[in-house]
DNA sequence: TGTAATCCCTACTAAACTGATAGGATTAAT
DNA sequence: ATTAATCCTATCAGTTTAGTAGGGATTACA
């Protein structure tokens, strides 16, 4: 399952890309447009802006925004940093690789395999998206 | 995160994909083979049985065995009975459709779009794999 | 007919995670 | 100063996960 934190973090990603003329948008304009709980979504950009993708600026007339184009921003980036590693079992993580307990030879697990399989087309779909197709209106 | 219970499951039927002469399996076989907790892969191999992927026979001498051909067992019926839905969010899920509570318009909201391609990569995997593909050898 | 092996079923539990709230500290514009 | 924002930490209720416990029901076979 998506978590919350992961679908309200692509909301406001989104949102911030369409309301861009270069002016910082608040945390409370996302969360009433977007319907998210203001303090909830106080963490998830906080934690967007910690890894790069996001910058702020504090004080009155502060918020947050895109510290690249659009379309320089890939899922992939996104997803690793609200919803964690993209490989759904940590032996075929390319980031976050960790070896099973069990499973004595990797190349003979037939979850292994498969899994391989799911993250290697899930890569695909995410590497080859960007905010800007996220936010695009067509 | 693919649970335990699905990679347990998963290992258990390629077991007994592989031992396949028309005998059944004991769990506890498979538990001391596999090394996973044989109480808790009982649980697993019932809800298995219970959704017509295995059979089994009780008693002494019993155990499970596959209903059909590993070759006909596709990783979206077994994926679905053990993970539960393919779709990571209920709105693009082709079985467990559930709407947004938020989100009046579905084909506008960003995540939506990113999660049917999501949805559509995986289940082209899985409706591409069989547990024949699983427990070959090669 | 008794006994051992096996599946079957229910209930319980500790630990972790999720989604959210609370309360304030810090910073900057006016 | 006042106000409006980000920033930070702690807390919490509910759910899920991974597993344990204890036994009931069924079958093979001696």
């Amino acid at each position: 399952m998506l978590s919350k934190k992961t679908k309200y973090g692509l909301k406001a990603l989104t949102f911030i890309a369409r309301s861009e003329d270069d002016m910082p948008v608040q945390v409370g304009k996302i969360a009433k447009s977007e319907q998210i709980p203001q303090k909830f979504l106080e963490g998830i950009l906080l934690t967007l802006r910690k890894s790069g993708i996001l910058g702020s600026k504090k004080g009155k007339h502060g918020g947050y925004y895109l510290r690249h184009e659009p379309s320089e921003i890939k899922m992939t980036d996104v997803m690793r940093v609200l919803e964690g590693p993209i490989a759904m079992v940590p032996c075929v993580s390319l980031n976050y690789y960790e070896k099973c307990d069990d499973c004595p030879d990797e190349t003979l697990c037939s979850v292994h395999r498969l899994m391989i399989e799911v993250r290697d087309s899930t890569l695909n779909v995410f590497r080859n998206t960007t905010l800007a197709d996220l936010s695009s209106v067509d």
